[in-house]
RNA sequence: UGCUCCGUGGUGUAAUUGGUAACACGUCUGACUCUGGAUCAGAAAAGUUCAGGUUCGAGCCCUGACGGAGCAACCA
């Protein structure tokens, strides 16, 4: 038996969730010898989402904080839907956040075998039969919520038929949709579930696995908690709307156990998040509409395309840790995964200069053809990181937004006449600036340097309210970046009773920048590494970046008080 | 108008066997700052859906309303 780790401390205890002080109450009081076992079911019909982060962390969190273990099971009873190509990527992307599942990866169709004895078993028993009724006949005599159903005429048929048929309907004998295997439960259950299920179905499609052996295949209700217990799941973690299913997962549960051990199924609620939707069929959806390019999208929740946004599983983690599992429907406000990514990429990004939106500034005292070396550190968050070299010179590129003509009091940032700072380099003093006489635009800037207030100079004391980041423009290199924002404009895109979750597309969810003016050192950048543009954001190289044409995607703004002051 | 589940600040969660609502995000102040970031200090914000009941005492227990979600796929 594993030692059960519930601490005892009289330290400020963390709260545990419902879920987990189920499993506290089980281990302590023994069940199934004390063991914790659980499982990740994903159906290998798309790619995970965020909301089955949620599941994972709980699934091997669980386990792993119990001593226990977490298997990794593909619920593939559908060839119909599921795809190898999901596959691949489910394990990926499970890796990813840092979870593994050792030896143990199963496949609900490694139990086919299993499965088909145990219809068997249950004909010869009485508790299953064969229905050849049409799909609309059954689900008529299916009644209603408020209604109960009326029996099939097939419900009394013998043992012996049925064992025919069943065998008949694998071996290819019979159509799709001809016949049907179900449980003899309770046709007149208040829960529509129990009321004689249907547990097999004809399909004759090749299985990625399985190819062309089988020609029923089990209905989810039928494979998941037998699949549990052939494992020797202990507890069977799901989301809430499986709750009504659960009398069922126990019903046969109890058809298959010998004695104590039983699998325990427990459901808590999903991940919805605000501005996106989170369905795999709306994900899809987008996908094959084109609406956003791939399921990796940096703007779909999927993990794979939060992974090429630049989020961390570390900040995930924490963020799933921030929201908890509970029984209450919720909506989390997308604002608290921002949160979670900005602290994590403070710590761990280092800094560089990156102008999204250049304006050209001379200064036209500074000597022509002089570069200076300015030593900048890489992350003030943590020594550790050190520092690198950016060449200034007598042209810089800055901000666009970041020069005024005619600013408010509370811009402090360049103006004429107004003094502000080139981080890491000089103070600089605006004298004057050309603008198109047609259209307005501001073309360059013309400061004045003073020498004495180079950074780290002991004569650099001067103040002043603004500092900018900036590029050397003979220095510059030129870099795509691409601005995502939320893919929708409404909360709850797919919460609108009569609208279609389309109609709250945001049009500007994506913004590609072209020449944009990036130092130097981030040439030898690789495809997902992170930094903090200053005073911009974070952003992180996205897979189709080159050396000769660099990309960086925009994984979440810096906090901006100026933009929010200007609202 | 059946069954199951759920109603705590704007949002997400807490509140040990009933003891007088806590934390985080967000919002708003202020301090500091060579990132209008970070950090630090502080504030506003719920009296726990409502109505009864039990109790010295109820967010926790009981009853009844009201509101929301799920369930009628040969999907999972």
């Amino acid at each position: 038996m594993t030692e059960i780790n519930i601490s005892k401390s009289d330290e400020p205890k963390a709260p545990v969730s419902f879920v987990e002080q189920i499993i506290i109450d089980d281990l302590k009081a023994g069940r199934n010898n004390g063991r914790i076992h659980t499982r990740f079911p994903p159906e290998p019909n798309g790619y995970l989402h965020i909301g089955h982060a949620k599941a994972i962390c709980l699934d091997f969190g669980m386990a792993e904080k119990y001593g226990g273990q977490c298997n990794l099971r593909f619920d593939d009873t559908n060839p119909v839907k599921e795809e190898v190509e999901y596959i691949d990527s489910i394990k990926e992307d499970i890796h990813w956040l840092g979870f593994d599942w050792e030896e143990r990866e199963y496949y609900a169709s490694d139990y086919f075998g299993k499965l088909y004895d145990f219809a068997v078993d249950l004909i010869k028993r009485g508790l299953a039969y064969v229905d050849d009724q049409p799909a609309e006949v059954i689900s008529a005599q299916k009644g209603t919520p408020t209604r109960p159903g009326t029996e099939s005429p097939y419900r009394k048929r013998q043992v012996e038929e049925s064992l025919d048929l069943f065998e008949g309907m694998n071996k290819g004998e019979f159509d799709e949709g001809s016949m049907v295997l179900r449980a003899k439960i309770d046709m007149a259950s208040p829960n529509m579930h129990m009321r004689d299920p249907i547990i097999y179905r004809i399909i004759k499609a090749s299985h990625h696995r399985t190819g062309e052996k089988w020609k029923v295949y089990p209905m989810y209700d039928f494979a998941h908690g037998q699949c549990d217990f052939f494992e020797g799941i202990t507890h069977s973690l799901c989301t809430l709307e499986f709750e009504v299913h659960r009398p069922l997962y126990d019903w046969l549960v109890d058809q298959l156990r010998t004695d104590d051990y039983r699998p325990r199924q427990i459901e808590f609620n999903r991940l919805n998040l605000t501005y996106t939707v989170m369905s795999k069929r709306r994900l899809l959806e987008l996908v094959q509409e084109g609406t956003v390019n791939g399921w990796d999208d940096p703007r779909m929740p999927t993990l794979c395309g939060l992974r090429r946004r630049g989020y961390t599983p570390e900040s995930i983690k924490r963020f799933i840790d921030m929201i908890g599992y509970t029984k209450v429907e919720a909506l989390n406000d997308v604002s608290m995964l921002e949160y979670a990514i900005r602290e994590d990429l403070n710590k761990r990004a280092p800094r560089v200069f990156g102008v999204l939106d250049p304006l050209k500034v001379i200064i036209t005292n500074y000597p022509e053809g002089r570069v200076e070396d300015v030593e900048l550190i890489n992350n003030p968050e943590d020594e550790g990181m050190g520092t690198r070299i950016v060449p200034f010179s007598r042209e810089v590129y800055i901000e666009n937004e970041d020069f005024m003509e005619d600013p408010p009091n509370k811009f402090f940032r360049l103006a004429p006449g107004r003094e502000v700072r080139l981080k890491g380099a000089y103070i600089i003093k605006c004298e004057s600036f050309r603008k198109h006489p047609e259209t307005g635009v501001i073309e360059e800037v013309y400061c004045t340097y003073d020498p004495v207030t180079r950074s780290g100079d002991s004569f650099s004391e001067k103040k002043v309210k603004g500092t900018l980041h900036w590029v050397s423009a003979a220095h510059a290199v030129d870099a795509e970046v691409r601005l995502y924002d939320r893919l929708f404009d409404h909360e709850d895109p797919a919460g609108q009773k009569e609208e279609d979750f389309r109609k709250f597309l945001n049009p500007d969810s994506l913004k590609t920048l072209r020449k944009c003016k990036v130092e130097p050192s981030l040439l030898s950048a690789r495809p997902l590494d992170k930094f903090q543009f200053q005073r911009l954001g974070y952003f992180c190289v996205d897979y189709e970046s080159t050396e000769a044409e660099l990309v960086f995607n925009r994984t979440v703004s810096l906090k901006d008080t100026w933009a929010r002051l200007n609202k």
